[in-house]
DNA sequence: CCACGACCAATTGTTGACAGTTGGCAGTAC
DNA sequence: GTACTGCCAACTGTCAACAATTGGTCGTGG
């Protein structure tokens, strides 16, 4: 049961360079640390990992279909950056997929889940009085998560998971521009009711409505600045040599 | 203009072989000519493609993430094989994104898209007194697209048809089990007429009924026959090798 | 007859080198 | 001064060979 356990190491070494390479770029894009719009040079890349070419394509090939990266056939590849529309239509669908999840967890909430909720909701509202965004929406996020993961729903979980690691960092950013962390504590605090009270359209419902909030924020001109330097005046509507549907 | 127009051929020529391979092995499973879990050798599919691993590990890698092929680290990659919960799942989840597509799709639709979904609809009919249930399936999968797509919503067009790709042949298989063909006409004849009606909501209730369908028949023993010979009865849950969230 | 261990063929993972294309830059003509 | 043409460096795309791991099989010992 050491640090150092063979049943556990050995899983660790096993792994793929591809998988160990995905699994590196996607946690440094989804940390912020590599910015959107940053150009992924093979060769650099490649080298500063101390691996070769072949691994880190296939890596990069992967987060292209998981939509953290966009490869202009022989121009390279860049660390995705979405459009403000991009963004509220990300939102959007965020919203359906989980009310969908919370009308099909409510009934199946075990209690150590409930107790679990209770505790990220406390913890949400400690967080929010001290200030403490980044923490926040951590806990946010994992909130959000477990009724997703309890809809009993995988392939719901699945889509849930890949569409919040593209919003990726802008998430937390945008959140910042709504009423306040006080007010969306609250908001989950009045959706946790719902749930106790096993009231799941109701949850729903409030789920649908904390959801839209920094939806229309975002159609606000305020909210430009957290899109930076993008340009998102128009983009051509007809190139399509993103991902893959 | 003619056929071999060079600012038409060049683009084509220009396309990269794990672009071709990834469409070509893409197309093969949704039509089903390669079966789910048919296990694809490298040498052997590289070989028969007349090209090198490198470019078809790439296509195989992103396959992988598009949900139509399983990656199994040091054992090889085969066509995925979905079981009966994960389809069922994958029905909940499309439904859905389809009624949030509709619901966004009512009040943006033009004439001639209006036009068109008449066409389909009555194609549809026409289809189905023929028993023609392959030409059916198509006309009714164009038929939900053509809303998703109306929508306005590009994430949300493109995570359903990213779910649609995986459902794939299943899809239609399951549709047989339903009612029957013209009844399945006779409900998409009544979202039109909703639709028409620029009742959003009432057209949402609609097609949540109408994609429930199959969700039923799916539960029920007979429906066991579309999975073939696949073990339904437990899979190992904490088996994480799948995709990528 | 069964269990255990070492070998082996087959397949995947990884690498380095080669080939082709792209966009930029210098040079020249107008 | 401007626009065009030809080169060039850097990068990605592709390939074939090498290395490592897997699962099976044969042989041996109990």
């Amino acid at each position: 049961m050491s640090a150092s356990d063979p049943v556990r190491d050995a899983p660790l070494d096993n792994r793929t360079l591809r998988e160990q390479v995905f699994d590196h770029l996607r946690e440094e894009i989804l940390s912020s640390r590599l910015e959107p719009g940053t150009e992924l040079s093979e060769v650099a890349l490649a080298r500063s990992l101390g691996i070769s070419r072949g691994p880190l394509r296939e890596a990069l090939g992967q987060l292209t279909a998981a939509g953290l990266v966009t490869i202009v056939p022989r121009r390279g590849a860049v660390v995705t950056r979405l459009t403000r529309q991009e963004f509220i239509d990300a939102y959007q669908v965020r919203e359906a997929l989980e009310s969908l999840a919370l009308r099909l967890a409510v009934p199946r909430l075990s209690v150590a889940e409930k107790a679990e909720l209770h505790a990220m909701c406390e913890a949400m509202e400690r967080e929010a009085a001290a200030g403490n965004t980044t923490r926040f929406f951590e806990i946010n996020r994992d909130f959000h998560s477990l009724f997703v993961h309890a809809s009993g729903n995988r392939k719901l979980e699945a889509v849930h998971a890949q569409l919040i690691a593209q919003m990726g960092r802008l998430m937390s950013k945008s959140a910042e521009l709504r009423g306040g962390l006080q007010q969306s504590a609250a908001e989950h605090r009045a959706i946790l009711e719902a749930i106790d009270a096993g009231d799941a359209e109701l949850a729903a419902r409030l789920l649908e409505e904390h959801i839209e909030v920094p939806q229309r924020v975002l159609h606000q001109p305020s909210a430009r600045s957290i899109f930076e330097d993008q340009d998102d005046t128009d983009q051509p509507p007809d190139e399509e040599w993103r991902a893959d549907g």
